[in-house]
RNA sequence: GGAGGGGUGCCGGAGUGGUCGAACGGGCCGGUCUCGAAAACCGGUGUACCCUUGCGGGUACCGUGGGUUCGAAUCCCACCCCCUCCGCCA
């Protein structure tokens, strides 16, 4: 959501910015409605003061026992004129909104300009790809070949696009969820949430899923949208909120299942337990001061390394394009991982700073202390780290020639001591 | 599912047709006092928008949207949400 005055101030800034996300220019669209929405309130707010100076001078007349009968005719002239110009007003301000509301985020200076994943930047890598002396497979062939890893079972049940894991696997994620929580709620002053994974429509559109991305939520008959990240939820808490100054930065993260209908993605990973309908995430939430949100958003890329630094996994460090960017980042960084069986990297994190894109739409804001009023809150989210890709990750990097997998050593604590599985 | 209660400022909470942007309390900010702090006392403390070079003026907002009225936090209608009790239930 956007600042009519700053874009009054910046026209051509804001065409700029969202011409570098292939939108055609809106700012000429946009100026118009306002000024014809201002000129329309600046008409009714004159109208409606010369009523209420009438309504009490009526009120005073009738007080004294006076005839008033003149006031209330001149009155009655003005009030269709208030009707019309409040109609007017809720019209004007319902088309601007659904005009902004519709609007990506301004991409921050220095996010590469292109279509899509082809124009990302490799900013730097972490580590090397382990070597193998025979030839490494994909994920679900070992998972499968353990028997700890059933699509058919899960397809029976629900369909494609979903999994079930078992015993060992089954025990593997939840792990890996155990670890995350506890480095980023013991070492880097994340609080622990566990919320809702059901959200209301307004929710969701705090967030900018609603209302341009409904189709790729899962809804409820009675009106329930299911959460495709806890990043929806965790930002949320503080919708509507005026918080102190000293409430920032507030550091949330939460271990959920997502829930994606992947719609449009038909033909896309197949195979495998890539893309789900449904998937673990352990993710990352900062609301923090509007100066503080960029190096907020270097901290945040950082905690999410730590977690793949830590289990051994060799990534590189992605800056999104324009165009590969979601609709609420101004700037994003994706981690992927490398995945020996598949020959190649795939994201296992995307860390967002929104800017104050979600709290305008949420209306969260803090109170300075210095100076009047209220400013707006900066919102950051990341993975830290998707868990579903991260146990493939493992899977494909620690598998052993005998078909078993090998335990990374920061695991073994949460797996009673165990070196490998299988 | 049945019955009832309620949504007011940063928070709690009054307010049933005009002088209410809204009592009172808490919090917060400033001051007095103090070596310093606490306590006490005094003062201050809404948001958004419009017009204006400026000084300043004005409008809206008491869950949301309509309506009645010269005039609505207050009356009417619809909707949303929350809570309590009973029932059901992990």
């Amino acid at each position: 959501m956007y600042d009519l005055r700053w874009i009054r101030d910046n026209p051509d800034a804001f065409d700029a910015g969202l011409g570098r996300r292939d939108v055609a220019p809106q700012a000429a669209a946009i100026l118009k409605l306002d000024a014809e929405a201002r000129a329309n309130r600046t008409a009714l707010q004159e109208a409606q003061n010369r009523r209420n100076e009438l309504s009490k001078q009526i009120g005073a007349a009738k007080s004294k026992g006076g005839d008033a009968d003149g006031l209330i005719a001149e009155v009655g002239e003005l009030k269709s004129r208030v009707q019309d110009g409040e109609e007017k007003e809720r019209g004007f301000t319902q088309s601007l909104r659904e005009l902004l509301s519709g609007l990506p985020n301004q991409p921050e200076d220095g996010v590469p300009v292109g279509a899509d994943e082809d124009a990302n930047q490799e900013l730097r890598q972490h580590g090397e790809a382990p070597a193998f002396d025979f030839a490494p497979k994909q994920h679900f062939e070992i998972g499968e070949a353990l028997g700890l890893m059933d699509f058919d079972t899960a397809a029976k049940l629900s369909g494609s696009r979903f999994v079930l894991l078992r015993g060992e696997l089954a025990r593997l994620e939840r792990a890996l969820a155990a670890f995350m929580l506890d480095v980023h709620t013991g070492e880097f002053g994340y609080t622990e949430t566990s919320p809702p994974l059901l959200v209301r429509a307004h929710t969701a559109f705090g967030t900018g899923n609603l209302p341009k991305f409904e189709e790729d939520l899962f809804k409820t008959e009675d009106g329930f949208y299911l959460i495709p990240t806890a990043e929806m939820v965790l930002t949320n808490v503080v919708r509507e909120n005026v918080l102190a100054e000293d409430d920032l930065p507030l550091r949330q993260v939460a271990y959920t299942p997502c829930f994606r209908s992947e719609a449009g993605a038909a033909g896309k990973d197949t195979r495998g337990m890539l893309r789900q309908h449904q998937f673990n995430k352990v993710e990352l939430v900062s609301i923090t001061h509007p100066d503080e949100s960029m190096a907020e958003h270097e901290r945040m890329t950082e905690c999410a390394e730590q977690i793949l630094q830590r289990l051994g996994l060799h990534y590189r460090v992605m800056l999104l394009s324009t165009g590969d960017m979601g609709f609420a980042a101004q700037k994003t960084y994706d981690l992927e991982a490398w995945l020996p069986g598949q020959d190649s990297y795939r994201e296992i994190s995307s860390c967002s700073n929104c800017g104050d894109f979600q709290a305008r739409r949420m209306e969260a804001r803090y109170k300075p202390k210095q100076g009047k009023g209220t400013r707006f809150v900066h919102t950051l989210n990341g993975s830290g780290l998707a868990v579903g890709r991260t146990l493939i990750a493992v899977l494909e990097n620690y598998q052993l020639a005998d078909g078993g997998v090998a335990v990374p050593a920061v695991l073994q604590p949460y797996l009673g001591g165990q070196t490998r599985i299988g």
